[in-house]
DNA sequence: CGTTTGGTTGAAATGTGTCAAACTTTGTGG
DNA sequence: CCACAAAGTTTGACACATTTCAACCAAACG
């Protein structure tokens, strides 16, 4: 719980670095954010929709989503997030969350003050066109997923889901060349793609049956990604990763 | 096709004031922002999935979407545009094109550099955070989609959708009470709404018969909102209209 | 170990898609 | 201003993907 800086926002230098050029300074400055520690065990809300928060939700360790639940009480995820992602950096401007946040695992995260960032942002503003780069992506991710809910059968659904969890794991470190970790279950990629965890293992089953993927314990080995990325009509380009960026002022 | 500053991008003021407080002299400077009026037929890409945009489109007039198209042909609708919105603002800071932008009346649209969007909000920080808001309140929009396309039954689905449509003409002055334009084909809403034609035609008429609605001739007139909302399972939370700013500096 | 959580299975019900045709409205050129 | 074409909407019958419900099995865990 102690309120320091330190090496803990680690993880996100490298995320914003998987879609952004930073310079030396602006790095320790990132690092030197001051933040607040918190261990999570798994299953918990972080915040809830109409929550108006102070603070950025930095994650350090785990694995957390991004949810709604409608009228009858469906959940959709809406996002996974890994280590470094800060899943509500949109709160900064959007006083009233409109979604909701929680582990899928135990977690630790960093609460960051919303002042701290500002004054961050401020001070270094290509960090502030970095913070605001990575709303975007998260927006266009959202749009794929809304492309791929609406538009796909149920197998490439499920494919491309994977393809993304592969892809965007590698490009922050969190995985080999063809196997990550995979600590969500049937009834959360359900949720995940609009469909019923029924449908959703009868389907995995059939990935499986065809050698796409390899799926259990918490692992997912994809021993030929061109393969699953055609399966789920995966084009990783939505990610905006390793752009060529504006040189550095 | 003059390249020239007027009163062309009132509607983009309003657009953000429905979202943000601006103070005069930054309104002045909206509107004196250069850019190059063009007038577009209907069903016209404007700008395509890939490309590199060195501007970006202000609507000026007539109604536009944000769409993409999945490997096997069909298109996903992720967005329909109302004049005063920059669709494709991200590619500010997002080099490469996640999605396509189409027309679907006759319309107006500005194209302003890229050069002169940033000097803007450079001198004019509260530009920038108005910017931004703008492509988190966006972000919001494909969330509340996913959750549509990903959860709701389809009759929910398009009341939804319907709802959205009427609020959001509200906000910038494009609607009365109950009656706003709705230049939308039955396909249109399909594609928006994850479904096919002939069944976005059934449920359509459902909610015709059911009083919910009245859509005929590009007109939507909602007799009673708050059923309509009821049945779309609709709360505009997460429109982020006329949230409390922080104070102008 | 027993208990809980997550995964798997089967059979029946149903919402939505498909296909193909007809109807209606809108727009356009003669 | 009519006639025709094009675009959009509506209909019916049928196929099929997905849900639902209910039970069972397997792995994880204290």
């Amino acid at each position: 719980m102690a309120t320091k800086p330190g090496s803990h926002s680690q993880p996100f230098v490298r995320r914003l670095e998987s879609i952004f050029a930073l310079s030396e300074e602006e790095k320790r400055a990132i690092v030197d954010l001051p933040m607040q520690v918190v261990e999570l065990k798994a299953d918990q809300d972080i915040v809830r929709e109409g929550d108006r928060p102070s603070r950025c939700c930095l994650l350090l360790d785990g694995v957390v989503c991004t949810y709604k639940l409608t009228g009858d009480g469906k959940r959709q995820i809406m996002a996974f997030h890994l280590a470094g992602d800060v899943p509500d950096l949109q709160s900064l401007h959007l006083r009233v969350l409109d979604s909701s946040l929680a582990t899928l695992t135990p977690c630790k995260v960093g609460f960051i003050r919303h002042e701290a960032m500002r004054e961050l942002y401020e001070r270094f503003p290509r960090i502030g066109d970095a913070f605001w780069r990575t709303t975007l992506v998260d927006g266009s991710i959202f749009r794929e997923w809304l492309a791929n809910v609406g538009q796909r059968n149920s197998h490439a659904r499920i494919a491309h889901l994977l393809c993304e969890t592969l892809v965007r794991s590698k490009a922050v470190g969190l995985a080999t060349e063809e196997t990550c970790d995979f600590p969500i279950t049937q009834q959360e990629i359900a949720e995940a793609t609009g469909m019923t965890v029924v449908h959703a293992n009868r389907v995995i089953q059939d990935l499986r049956a065809s050698g796409l993927i390899e799926l259990r314990q918490n692992k997912l080995t994809v021993p030929d990604l061109d393969r699953l990325m055609e399966a789920g009509d995966f084009d990783p380009a939505y990610l905006h990763l390793n752009e060529p960026q504006r040189v550095a002022a």
